[in-house]
DNA sequence: CTAATTCTGTAACGTTCGTTATAGAATTAT
DNA sequence: ATAATTCTATAACGAACGTTACAGAATTAG
């Protein structure tokens, strides 16, 4: 019969998000992603699709991944509060020390509000944060590490909540030094 | 000797603005703003400037409105703790009731990173809402009417980082009551 | 080997992009 | 009115866009 050899799908996946998480969506040509990817237009139309399945794909491979690492650093941690504080420590380091903003954020704010399909992506990824919160958050008040409040679904959404605008200040101020301040106080408040 | 009449330039760049709002910068074209501002793409070029030059037109017309419109809404409170709760609550509103989110914060994460003078220009905007709030948070802390922390430059920060991710919220999410109840979280928490 | 099938590279499709040359309409001073 | 100047409308520029047709290389079954 015939071959059935492909290009490595997952690597080209992920240099094309890479691509993507650089210019934006409608920033990124197909010339570009093919590039990147090592791959020719044919083949992708082929395999992957036109331009927005080649992109849901990217989208989809960086939530994943992100969950699957969430999930990975907390699991080990025994005192909930301990698990919050090291989330919220992690998110204030990453933010500070990546050169590129969250791919997530900035597709919310390009697509999510004109791309139902994008945005249903963000909220399994959104409703996957929060729900490990939230359970880490319940144990904390069990164990009443936390106090500041009794209100556990509005308390993981109060944390959570907290990223976006660190994202957004270091873009505009480069200053690692307000987003630490910010995220020590945070996370003073929750246990006083 | 000549004709000097123009096309009336702010409401041109006025709807100019809305349309790189609602489909940002990359996403929009020559061609479409021409046809919203209802003129000709050489009377632009003339006048105006490229894209770029049209663009920043319009975040500078979008922020100095905005900063504008704060400084009438709070000058007229006399307390200064009602004035941040005021603005608080005002946020809030905005970011569940309009139909676009913030033209500020979709430019920080599409051109903010890549685009140093849009940076600088989004930069004066914050600092703007940083002063404003900051003149309000010293004299709260004067008037023992924010006990939460003495750091007011932080507080700050602290206050206006929310909205960002209530903007991020509201566009996964679209559920106006967490982003009401996250706003009531906090104005409790600064006079606890 | 040959035949069948699936891959990839080239090259081009028709559109749309940002931008501009140009010609003529409009306006003002004399 | 005439001349000078500045506007706008048309139309097109070359380049880049997303996408695809097609030929031939590569692979596998018989």
């Amino acid at each position: 019969m015939a071959r059935n050899v492909e290009f490595d799908e997952e690597l080209a996946i992920s240099r094309a998000m890479d691509l993507f998480w650089k210019k934006g969506y409608t920033g990124t040509s197909m010339r570009d992603l093919c590039e990147v990817m090592g791959v020719n237009a044919s083949s992708i139309y082929n395999t992957i699709g036109d331009k927005h399945q080649l992109f849901i794909r990217c989208i989809k491979y960086y939530t994943e991944s992100r969950m699957e690492a969430a999930r990975k650093q907390l699991k080990l941690i025994d005192s909930p509060f301990k698990a919050i504080e090291k989330f919220i420590n992690a998110s204030a380091h990453a933010i500070t020390n990546e050169p590129d903003s969250c791919l997530a954020i900035k597709t919310t704010f390009e697509l999510a509000v004109s791309d139902e399909q994008v945005q249903k992506i963000l909220k399994k990824d959104n409703d996957f944060t929060y729900s490990l919160i939230l359970d880490l958050v319940t144990k904390a008040l069990e164990q009443k590490e936390i106090t500041i409040s009794q209100d556990k679904e509005m308390l993981t959404d109060f944390i959570i909540n907290h990223f976006t605008g660190w994202h957004e200040s270091f873009i505009i101020h480069k200053d690692e030094k307000r987003i630490k301040k910010m995220a020590k106080f945070l996370i003073e408040q929750l246990s006083r």
